[in-house]
DNA sequence: CTAATTCTTAAGAACTTCTTAACAATTAAC
DNA sequence: GTTAATTGTTAAGAAGTTCTTAAGAATTAG
């Protein structure tokens, strides 16, 4: 398996290179947009790791050059200060992203996550990023949420928390983690944001808030989307 | 878990010693980055805390060598005169980082974040998380009892009891070392609150609480679930 | 058989966690 | 720059859990 490392440090490219290496992984290395594509017009060329801040051609639109005429998985590396929202937003062809300083584990993880997923669809398919759990359906590529067929409005925040509940559906999330995996950020003083958050969440997606059928509170521990 | 502290700066070291110590680690210390390479290649460190500035061989070396051969998360700290942004971008196969000085909620919270992300990264396809002996099955996963497939409901002491005795099903657990294990503080005076546990959980999963199938007294000893 | 020990059980006080609403701060849209 | 929408904070009350106490039952040892 080829991978292709785009960063203009040299310091992360190579940190990465040894962590795919590891793996077995066969790595080829870009220092810019340019390079990388001239990279995987001449290589083979499985998944490409792509900063978004690079001189001369940025890693969005080298993505949208690449996926012009590939369709190779592509993860963005991106510095936490740089609006991940944005990132998300602009993200037009990213199949994932990862934000700086991240986690080894997590991008060999990822890494793996995209490959295995490519190579079941067999290339070309349209991934269907839909979400199911009894009457509750996530569409994650219109970023629409139903229940029993009506559509129900949730704003940005609302909608990454339900859809983390729901494509994990039956697992339980303490806040902690739901806040973690939701605002990027580690939380360490006591706080009712994703508390709050919840409630609203089920305003909208419960007939009845107070006795939820799909978002259910794990006393002591945290919060579920009901796998049904 | 074992936690390895690396500093030159022994009062440091002894701070976070305290800090970890009262959430339940274990603590290795080491006062720089040779004695880190040693401490982690002789026991089964499960997290490095790792100071940057260090006499002989310095976090940055330090980490990368530890991870030459081992996926052992790693938390750097740094003095805040340093400059992080730098940190960040050298930071080579850190996990996470920390400035000096530290808020010691905050150095708990990202440990705990790590070691959870390292846990499910790592189990992402290996182990299960389910405990099984005869009906009864626990879910670690989505926290569910079930007992011959109906579900039970269990406050969250009385599901950590019966996890740790069922995950050890067939050992004796003694009050004192259930107690232990469950509150991560060790029991003096004699108590009755494990015992008051024990007889909620059986309420839970025992169709008769008198002649309980899975949670036993061993007479003397402690309890223990029946390896079936 | 009796006493000592250990285990079981119940009830309620003390405590923690969860829900909810109202308001403040921030961000996006016009 | 003003307005609207979203997000975050606070605080009070509701709901649920844990711990303590104490009394009774079962088991062991002398």
């Amino acid at each position: 398996m080829n991978i292709l490392v785009c960063d203009d440090d040299k310091e992360i490219l190579d940190a990465i290179k040894i962590y795919l290496e590891n793996e077995g992984y066969k790595v080829f290395r870009a220092s810019n947009g340019l390079a990388a594509l001239e990279v995987v017009e001449e290589n083979e060329i499985h998944l490409v790791i792509m900063d978004i801040m690079m001189p001369q051609m940025d890693g969005l639109r080298a993505t949208m050059k690449i996926r012009e005429d590939k369709n190779i998985p592509v993860i963005m590396l991106s510095a936490k200060s740089e609006d991940t929202d944005k990132i998300m937003g602009l993200n037009m062809g990213a199949d994932d992203y990862i934000t700086k300083p991240f986690n080894p584990l997590e991008l060999i993880a990822r890494v793996r996550s995209q490959l295995r997923r490519y190579m079941t669809l067999g290339s070309m398919e349209t991934k269907s990023n839909v979400y199911k759990t009894g009457g509750l359906v996530i569409d994650d590529e219109c970023k629409v949420v139903t229940v029993d067929g009506d559509e129900v409005k949730l704003t940005p925040v609302q909608y990454k928390i339900l859809k983390l509940l729901t494509a994990n559906a039956g697992r339980v999330f303490s806040i902690d983690e739901i806040y973690e995996k939701v605002w990027k950020e580690v939380a360490f003083s006591p706080e009712n944001t994703v508390a709050v958050h919840i409630r609203k969440i089920r305003e909208g997606i419960e007939i009845n808030p107070k006795e939820p059928k799909y978002l259910k509170v794990v006393w002591g521990i945290g919060y579920k989307v009901e796998k049904i």
